[in-house]
DNA sequence: AATTATTATTTAACATGTTAAATAATTTAC
DNA sequence: GTAAATTATTTAACATGTTAAATAATAATT
């Protein structure tokens, strides 16, 4: 009983089988195809989705910030530091409350996203041609769906 | 025309309706149903899936592994140093080819794995439950179809 | 058989993930 | 109004992600 390949009568799921990593190869899988062209701007993944969410909603603080971009202040906290060194936004201390730090993007930021996003959107068009635009929009909903059931369940346990 | 909310006629999708980050949301609202376990024992998200890996699959070359893990090789390669420092699994070198190291789990790997695994489970459980088995059959499914698509594209491309 | 190309893994360097603790401003309670 | 609790952000320390380059062993060429 030594093989670890061995029958362990199955009470776990198959590691293969699981939920998490099935998001994990799916997310990684799309990425693949966006990614070269983030490079090639020299911007990384996180630094992508900070411009890009303050491209679309305006000006934020910090906090908001994080949570739009699923991203950790620690982190955050890092990459503004280095998006405002290159000059791609501009950050302020919000007088009403002043622990507070807002930020928006700059005309550099703007101009890198109009260079980068009609590129993704390419790409993008791509993926829903071969996987079917249908198919993807079920996806995207079915996802939506299981990232409100859980965080509903949260918030009942939490309160 | 410097309001960053005011309407760009949307040449792009609206950042927050992107799939990478339905698929990065919906991988850290399950994850965080899993991690206070893994935690609590003292194991990282990485460390545990190659644990699983090597449980569920016996002995494997470190290469193998990165791919079953989805883990860059030099990640790995740390966690393995790590793993065996703790004792929870054995690396030796592959005597028909030497380049190549065959990490096996250890018995305190597989105590590990078993004292975790079942609290995973009932978690899974619960996401069942309130989501849907069959909705999350299905979300299942059409995770590895798209995933199926892209690697088959890639492919097509590379070769 | 020696040279070259390829393959498996590691190292290095820097960006990010993650947790806990530190700071500093604001709010609550007293 | 001041001490204590709360909130926003940063720092610190260590694990991982990511890319490029280094190492070492094998395979392919000649």
């Amino acid at each position: 009983m030594t093989d670890p390949t061995s029958d362990n009568t199955r009470k776990m799921r198959d590691f293969s089988r699981s939920l998490p990593m099935a998001l994990l190869r799916a997310r990684e899988a799309v990425m693949e195809r966006f990614r070269p062209n983030l490079r090639a701007n020299d911007v990384t993944d996180q630094q992508w989705r900070v411009l890009r969410a303050l491209y679309d909603h305006g000006a934020m603080d910090l906090g908001d910030l994080a949570e739009i971009c699923c991203l950790l202040k620690p982190s955050l906290s890092r990459i503004i530091r280095d998006l405002e060194t290159r000059n791609l936004l501009l950050r302020k201390v919000d007088q009403k409350d002043q622990r507070r730090s807002v930020v928006s993007i700059k005309s550099g930021g703007r101009i890198l996203i109009e260079k980068v996003g009609p590129h993704s959107e390419k790409r993008y068009n791509e993926i829903a041609k071969q996987f079917g635009s249908q198919e993807l929009d079920d996806l995207y909903s079915k996802l939506e769906n299981l990232i409100e059931t859980l965080e509903r369940l949260d918030n009942e346990k939490g309160a």
